[in-house]
DNA sequence: TACATAACTGAACAGGTGTTCATAGACAAT
DNA sequence: ATTGTCTATGAACACCTGTTCAGTTATGTA
């Protein structure tokens, strides 16, 4: 099989998700992945990193928070492959790992930018 | 200026999300949003409804919870649109609302069947 | 009306999660 | 080597969240 018929199979079986129930263990990891993005600071972060990439401190002042804080969360980011660095001397340059972050930000605004005419 | 003009630059302000951070107002609302996503048995419920429309009692039933739990889950659904429910007679018929839980559902399915090679 | 069924709600408890504080490591400069 | 800076980590705490249990509403049936 071609690495593009593969590729095709797997969008297919991504989008239609199950003809059944999700198994408990993926719907866990699918959990998992949107408990991350279930944070307003983390938030902040991924749109700060957006713009151009960032070293932790810079990122701080950015977005307000302690360098404490946003290590934690970047180690968060890191952990579900949103964001990833480089080394440079002393400092960590972090910036965004993929398009994904963005698709799914487009995704979830026009969802909520919708009206809510019903009920 | 048309509709199509409209949301052409509705898409285009969702894709380059900030220039700058994300406000912390829509940064609530996105986390708000995502974190009803992080729940493994909301999933097993948008599944399961992805499949067809169904009762709470059939629903509890197929993902092996209490009427009670998936009751309370489907209003936290329902809060978020993700979900709508017609009623007829004494029961109710939920259904999902439209094709974003699809779309964030492959975006993100994509996103953990990545491979992992760096690092 | 009385009863049974389907769904919803409120309160309370247990478990998970993010932050803070203090500390440790890594690197550059003097 | 030692100092100063940048980043990462561990533990503890407070907070939030999902579940459970009990009780209520609403609808259909006898």
């Amino acid at each position: 099989m071609s690495d593009s018929e593969d590729k095709t199979l797997q969008a297919l079986a991504a989008v239609v998700p199950v003809s059944g129930i999700l198994s408990v263990e993926k719907a866990q990891r699918m959990a998992e992945f949107f408990s991350v993005l279930g944070d307003p600071n983390r938030w902040r972060i991924l749109s700060a990193l957006a713009a151009k990439e960032l070293r932790v401190g810079e990122l701080a002042a950015a977005v307000e928070m302690s360098e404490s804080a946003v290590s934690h969360q970047l180690r968060v980011l890191r952990t579900m492959r949103l964001v990833s660095y480089r080394k440079l001397g002393r400092s960590v340059y972090y910036c965004l790992k993929d398009n994904h972050i963005f698709n799914l930000y487009r995704e979830a605004s026009e969802h909520l930018d919708e009206p809510e005419d019903d009920e």
